[in-house]
DNA sequence: CATGAATGAGGATTCATTCAT
DNA sequence: GATGAATGAATCCTCATTCAT
């Protein structure tokens, strides 16, 4: 699909892609696609061109975001040779992006069937990218036994969450403690 | 403001709060003015009569709720002895309660500022709540020392998350096991 | 139903019912709600609360229109004793009525499932009228034994659309012609 | 107009055509310029080079249309030497032919002035195709003396909106039966 | 006070047509 | 000439809120 595309196309893609950004930042699930298509410059029309719906072009969102999440999984455990550092690492990194991109902090609720028609694959492939960090940190004894990949997904749920509620300004939410506290109930610590 | 109010505006309030309770678990956020005032078998006058606007009867539901909740844990501490039971039933108790009532899981985004001009008093005397069990678990040095009352929040926040997401039905959420987790993370056992 | 209505609102629902017909004689199935709405001079809402759908807003008019249809045949039949002049009488009055409301003459195909599921007693309604003048005409022995009620259906369903065709200007479509021609065609006379 | 076109575009215009007719026979008006082009497996830019607006595009199918129905008249009355005989087959041709394909059902309504710019050659000619078998049918004493070329064009166009109407499948619509009637109509019988 | 009818600013989506590549 | 990406006016419908009865 993206191997035979005219590059002004591309680019209008990549403009949307931003535009949706930034608008799911500001407004949340309720960032409107004329808006989007008025912050990439394009018309609605184009936007509709690329995505079919409100709900591809959040699955697509959410499918880029993934897939870079992934990315970064398996570089780390490429270049972190310490098990539990790469575990901690990676999540850290993983939670550091997403604090920085409120669009992806409410995730799993944007993700409707619909939209992860399209995600779907990127799910796949970031929970491969885990199950390996996650494989070598049980083997060397620093990680509880009965930890799942499942469980950073749901983690970062709850985490994306809190970061959003942040956001909200209406109180603080400490996101930051509680994946500390996470790690601790997580970890295995040699005496 | 509730003192002098005719007997029958007093039950249609409790109507109404009760028809909001069920809609809002139906429906989220998106819950409509119009079915809620139909629930309650009242006109959508009446509604706005007992709350001004959408947020104010979000602000008040969140309101009742977290008095209840305060009432809970201020009930747990008198009838549980043991300092860490009382602290991790009084959590597990309000979280089963979230988890039977949606409307309160995605509580941290529903409050505006408008809506927490009505539920602010009854966040204080959650907090009080819950201050007063977090200090009798540091004190008898089972709970971290750095334990804030916030985390519990923040905490909140999450699960409420995880269990919106997990009604979704898209993916599975264990919100459950990451209660554990956060218990075993905060927990202090003894040798 | 309309057995309780506010004032206001059963003069709203016969404003919007006007409204509707002038807008579907001017534009056809194409007429827009929007425009519907102002014409009666209400607000679109207004508009969707007396017809919850464009097809039932187009359900409603058929009702209304093929009720006074029945209405006419049937006193046709009680103050016209002749057979023949009955059933002609009331195909003429019919079709004069249907010439002077394009709204109606374009009806087989705005007749989605949808607004049939309003129009469909009505349907019969005219059905039933018509039997009776049918079968008296028969007996009499001025009408075709072979003719049906529903040959009157097809029959209108082709000249309304000669009519519409006609108001379009581009070339005449003369239906009360082929009205003449069809009428010689089922009728017996006596030599 | 067609005198200079390079082999290839008058291949494209085929296609178009033919694309045309099939996607106005599944939508009716509805047909959208973007499926035709797909269908004749060009772009959309082609098919505008062609036809500079959709109603020109409709024009020219009506004008293929109506010459063909001018050659089969012509080919009747050549072929088919009984006046009456003519006559009747030459109509039975036409509705078969319209019957099987929706798209000229609703010509009447298709045929905007701007579609009737280029259908207008074929229109007259229809009319003079018919002219001559009317006229021997006349002379032959089988045909109502007062009937003219344009009751076949009325009679048509009632006709393909009956089929029309059938094919929507919400009632049955017999426009055969209708045909009957009106051949009842306009012969004249020896005794 | 209660009622529910009325309001109308959006909001997602479509499609004939234009124009850069 | 061909292509298909871009355009954006148009269209149906929703829902929080107001106001006449």
């Amino acid at each position: 699909m993206a191997t035979i595309m005219r590059a002004d196309a591309l680019r209008n893609r990549q403009l949307i892609l931003d535009a949706a950004r930034e608008a799911f930042t500001e407004h949340g699930e309720d960032a409107q696609m004329d808006d989007i298509a008025r912050r990439a410059g394009v018309g609605v029309g184009t936007l509709y061109r690329h995505f079919t719906t409100k709900e591809m072009l959040v699955g697509e969102l959410i499918h880029v975001k993934l897939s870079e999440f992934a990315e970064r999984v398996r570089r780390k455990f490429e270049e972190e040779s310490d098990p539990w550092a790469a575990f901690e690492g990676g999540l850290r990194e993983q939670t550091d992006v997403m604090a920085r991109d409120a669009a992806h902090q409410r995730m799993p609720f944007a993700a409707t069937p619909e939209a992860m028609v399209r995600a779907g694959p990127a799910v796949r492939e970031l929970r491969e990218a885990w199950g390996v960090v996650i494989a070598r940190a049980k083997e060397a004894g620093v990680l509880r036994e009965d930890f799942e990949v499942d469980d950073i997904r749901t983690l970062m749920c709850g985490l994306g969450s809190m970061m959003a509620a942040d956001a909200c300004g209406a109180m603080p939410y400490d996101w930051r403690r509680q994946l500390d506290l996470f790690l601790d109930g997580v970890r295995i610590s040699r005496h």
